[in-house]
DNA sequence: CGCAAGAGGTTAATCGCGTAACCTATCACA
DNA sequence: TGTGATAGGTTACGCGATTAACCTCTTGCG
């Protein structure tokens, strides 16, 4: 109906008068037994008549895939949105980028469940899995249930290198951001966060370590309808601050659209630093401050781990990467007033 | 090395002392010339062992994938960026829930040539194919290559009906801008596009239908590096208007920054008004007003249509999606100055 | 002269599933 | 008693590519 049939080994093997066997070793460069002329005219024919394997039947045929499926939580925060987070789809177009350009193809999804997960690897035969935004006891439940290596996107700490895992060091990050607060001159500094655990604790601790004083530390509600009455009631508190210094671009950014719906300068009045470095955070008005993290080297990281894994060159085990401090505009220099520009 | 064996359908039919087609039939629901024992034995064991088929095998054996590819231009001005852009993120994120929601898988892929297309549809047997972000010639030239159908996810209007094709109604969307700024008072308008060609002409034209009078029009450089000068040159000029219409979300938001750097408040001293509902436009302070496409209806619409064609159920087909304003705090009331909250 | 060692292939099984064609036993009915 | 319908399956091939095992013809060499 729509062009003529597709061009298969057969047809090339008869055309020539060959076998499919001698076109398929032409074809994986397995020419040690062929004669040049033969190598020669297959290729030439592969070239004439637009040869393009069958999938379907090349993944059938080998054991493994070469395809790296990505798995992102379709989390309820997001309201069937995910692929439209600023962290995800960058995730998404940097994943997408490092398989092709490792030979691999990519499979994304979305899933609620870990079975999901298991299911998706085993009806594609996929080599090998990259996950995203799901919980610590449900990777170990994936570990339990799944047949090949997968990689943990956003990971965590973990001593026992149960998995492969990626982090960055929050730490480190906090450390940037508070020690750059310090060489502006800022000593009373607010950390804005939803809890106070893991990686959020870890990003204040490093602030602290960074400023070489403690910093303020004021826990928000998760709920994004009560932030903005939680907010205006410690107006006045935030105020007592020359900085604030939030776990991440969306806490960042939300307060600052508060702060200056109330007339706040930013960063005359008070100034602001973020954690992420998303792309929001670059077109902020002021641009906002923030602890960058490097995506594609993220991505780069992962897939590199997920095919040593695949491999058998490396068992799963924890990969840290660097923050790097990106300077906007919505932190004010309290020391050296002279502007430039 | 990682857990059992996968089960496949041989497994099952032996373990029940069956043929592998009765448990092919059972799990396509052929069960008419099947005894009811049977049946529930099957379907029974197949739980039990968690039977899932293996893709490769039923792509190559059945003349349909049940995959559509979705192909988004890979363009020199996304900088390797384009699954990050707002439009595009939204389409994959609901083209995602559509193909799934219909049954189909759904396989991604970026893409800079045409051929590319062709081969992706042509190794994954895929059974239709959504495009985005190619030009006219290109699409004409897929056609001609291609042999499934493919839809034109943001295409444009084509009177001659060559393909599938998803357009918005450019100047309706432009009207409603126009209608809506003439109900708040506003008569001095100012359009800014980078061209005056195409749907920036439509949205143009409906403006001014909608506003009753001719507005202005400011034919702004399609280089980011340059508009920022170019817009500085023209500040008075544009102050002299009450508002302005942008073609797009991001033009509006860089000029909404541009001007509040350069101190004039919107909406008060200036309003402005977007084209395109993204989410930066709800997240902009202030928030802006903006004639806002239906993704989630486009998305559906396109996968429908795609859908139609794959079963030739229709022909190629140009169906337009209707765009509706989404008022945010961008525009200032200038008929009726009682503020409420 | 006889045998081994390449060179240059070919044959045929396999991957897991779908499906058209075929088989067999049972029962009804003229 | 023979015939045909029906229920309840089974057999066997095909999808397109990979790959181990197997040919056959030269040529070299003791």
């Amino acid at each position: 109906m729509w062009s003529e049939n597709k061009v298969r080994i057969k047809d090339i093997a008869e055309e020539l008068g060959l076998s499919t066997a001698t076109v398929s070793n032409v074809l994986h460069g397995k020419t040690q037994k062929i004669s040049d002329r033969t190598v020669k005219a297959v290729e030439q024919k592969l070239e004439e008549r637009g040869y393009i394997p069958d999938m379907a039947a090349t993944l059938l045929a080998r054991n493994n895939s070469r395809i790296i499926g990505v798995v992102v939580n379709d989390h309820p925060k997001y309201e069937g949105h995910v692929f439209e987070d600023s962290f995800i789809s960058a995730a998404i177009n940097y994943l997408s980028d490092e398989t092709e350009a490792n030979g691999y193809f990519m499979m994304l999804k979305k899933a609620k469940k870990i079975t999901e997960i298991v299911a998706f690897a085993s009806m594609w035969n996929l080599d090998g899995v990259v996950v995203i935004g799901f919980c610590e006891d449900e990777y170990q439940d994936l570990r339990d249930r799944i047949r090949v290596p997968f990689v943990i996107y956003d990971g965590f700490l973990d001593e026992q290198n149960r998995f492969g895992n990626l982090t960055i060091d929050d730490f480190d990050g906090g450390r940037q951001a508070g020690q750059y607060l310090k060489e502006m001159g800022h000593r009373r500094v607010l950390c804005v966060a939803d809890n106070e655990i893991c990686m959020d604790y870890l990003r204040y601790q490093g602030l602290c370590e960074g400023l070489e004083v403690k910093a303020g530390f004021m826990k928000i509600p998760m709920q994004a309808a009560e932030r903005e009455l939680f907010y205006q009631e410690r107006l006045a508190a935030i105020k007592n601050y020359t900085a604030v210094f939030a776990v991440s671009d969306y806490y960042a950014l939300e307060l600052m659209r508060f702060l200056q719906k109330n007339g706040v300068d930013i960063p005359d009045e008070l100034s602001v630093i973020g954690f992420d470095g998303s792309r929001e955070a670059r077109n902020a008005l002021p641009k906002l401050t923030t602890v960058a993290q490097d995506n594609a080297l993220r991505a780069k990281t992962a897939i590199h781990l997920l095919l040593e894994m695949i491999n058998g060159e490396t068992d799963a085990q924890t990969v840290c990467i660097p923050v790097k401090l990106w300077v906007g505009d919505s932190v004010k220099d309290l020391k050296n007033l002279k502007e430039d520009s």
